[in-house]
DNA sequence: TCTTGATAGTATCGAGTCGATACAATAAAG
DNA sequence: CTTTATTGTATCGACTCGATACTATCAAGA
């Protein structure tokens, strides 16, 4: 228990919880902090990362300034400035959608293609990896739950990736396109792995 | 291994990065993205609240411009304009010190004490408090590592509390006071698990 | 068809972050 | 007694962020 007694967070608010738990949240918030502070690299900031970052990761339905604000937790507002920064800096495009007079879909240049694969927070994944194996994946589920049950709490979609999803039907075996049954569109293999705004767990 | 395909963020940037890292680092990124969302609160934004909690925790040395800057990983700068807004708001007053001329010392008002009691944060607590104990365990120690392998990297001191320093000498028994040897100076018990900018690890 | 309403996106405003730079004052060390 | 380091502040420009107001498009019902 070296950790817990290392940051001293001993102001319980609740009794009910265990003392541990605001330790927790303090440590997320510093990582989060520290993260943030080595966003700021390469003339961006860490919304515009997180932005750009997101749509080198999404699948091609999820390309849209409506996915990005859900996605960032910010306002379309908020979200729709962002993307203006990434355009005047020519990392991305916005097009008008052909099917939908009223959707705008984003793409990144090849400078932002490029950029995105520097994320800084490499640096918080190289931290991840040194632990050992069994704590990683602890910490993967406990992340993960209190996750959801935030977003639960506020009432908004989680973001997954599609063969995780209900809508998501698989291709025969060694067959390379699937089918989304809400998008009633065809899948490429490539979109299996990619982060979808429509995701419904399975 | 539900949370791995849930959030397939499966872009191995370095082969020998375990599978698992980059979603650990993504995890934490998107939680502390959402806390930022809810910390929009009481007229107040994540950076003065930040600051606000640090000076309800931190002892009566800790409690500078520069000690806030570099707790918030930011530049004595930009910690200056945060403190500038909360003492506009009242929350705060600056004093000079009486020991050293160059030295400022930060006061939170009656009204930001009662503030700073109401952190946002607390979501992410009660979030952290319902996972069972082991996990929360697990967590504890993960972050803990990353958050001091991060700091290293970057050359920074990680605050800590006085109990746990290499300066800190408790007094006897049933004393309810005790010494730093960095300061010199006396340290009343309620000190002893406040956040010290000069800690450093026995 | 007309109309009402929901949806997707943008523009603008004001307060504030944030790094960078420049600068003041004080303290310490030679 | 002069450098030099430390502590803190002011100002600038780009940008975030929520709030508000707005436009355009689509959808569903009368």
């Amino acid at each position: 228990m070296l950790a817990s007694r290392y940051f001293g967070l001993m102001i319980a608010r609740t009794p009910a919880t265990p003392a541990d738990a605001p330790l927790i949240a303090e440590l997320i918030e510093r990582l989060a902090r520290l993260v943030r502070a080595e966003r700021h690299a390469a003339g961006l900031n860490p919304a515009q990362w997180d932005a750009l970052t997101y749509l080198a990761r999404c699948n091609r339905y999820s390309n849209t300034p409506g996915a990005v604000a859900r996605f960032l937790n910010a306002t379309k507002g908020t979200a729709s400035q962002t993307l203006n920064a990434l355009e005047r800096k020519h990392l991305l495009q916005r097009r008008p959608d052909p099917e939908s007079g009223r959707v705008v879909r984003l793409f990144l240049t090849p400078r932002g293609e490029t950029l995105a694969a520097r994320d800084p927070m490499q640096e918080l994944t190289a931290a991840a990896a040194t632990l050992p194996a069994t704590q990683r994946e602890a910490m993967l589920q406990g992340l993960a739950a209190m996750l959801t049950q935030l977003q639960r709490g506020r009432g908004d979609r989680p973001f997954g990736v599609c063969h995780t999803c209900r809508h998501f039907r698989a291709g025969a075996k060694g067959e390379r396109t699937h089918w989304c049954t809400l998008l009633e569109q065809t899948l490429q293999d490539s979109d299996r792995t990619r982060l979808c705004a429509e995701h419904e767990p399975a």
